[in-house]
DNA sequence: GTACAGATTGAG
DNA sequence: TCAATCTGTACT
């Protein structure tokens, strides 16, 4: 039986959920509508002293305060003026620290901005609670575990010797990788 | 009030 | 390789 994730799954820093994130089920029912797919692609962001993150520095603002919510909530923000970015808020209130979902097995959900277009994400879902919400969640279908690959990240060169960092995750071998 | 850059994508 | 397109942030 496929089960709702609780609230304590997210509440662990971003780099360890990042990791359990992956072979979990995204689920998103849409009216009668159901869309559901499997993580294959994350990304951990861990808030204040990584240079690449919103909050760096302690930095809040409209955008991101949803980082500083308590995890299990949705960040959701436009980027480049057309692109959602669909973050999932991890460890406890006031630690901006967050994971961002860059890819479902799907061939519409390869990559961030393809993926919150398949799901029908936008703003309305800032703050969203995924251990609550009836219209977006998170299932442990308990299937083995995955094989996971740690890589550089992707997209922000800008952030120094942060980008170096070994922080995106992805399914070995999964042909669904968000790749340019 | 204005300027500017960005956790991307898809077309050329 | 490059434009599309918009919001937050940092100036003037």
């Amino acid at each position: 039986m496929p089960k709702k994730l609780k609230r304590e799954f997210y509440q662990v820093p971003a780099l360890k959920l990042a990791r359990n994130l992956l072979g979990k089920y995204l689920v998103r029912k849409i009216g009668k509508k159901k869309l559901s797919a499997r993580i294959i692609e994350t990304e951990a962001y861990v808030g204040p002293k990584d240079r690449a993150s919103h909050s760096f520095g302690w930095k809040i603002g409209k955008r991101n305060k949803t980082e500083y919510l308590e995890g299990g909530r949705i960040y959701i923000y436009l980027c480049y003026g057309l692109h959602w970015q669909f973050n999932i808020v991890a460890s406890l209130q006031g630690k901006p620290e967050c994971v961002l979902i860059r890819a479902l097995e799907n061939e519409q959900a390869k990559g961030p901005g393809k993926l919150c277009r398949w799901l029908e994400l936008d703003k309305s879902f800032d703050g969203e609670d995924l251990a609550c919400s009836g219209r977006i969640w998170l299932e442990d279908r308990s299937e083995k575990k995955p094989q996971v690959v740690a890589a550089k990240r992707v997209g922000i060169d800008y952030a120094g010797s942060w980008a170096e960092k070994p922080w995106r995750f992805y399914v070995k071998g999964n042909a669904f990788i968000s790749r340019k």
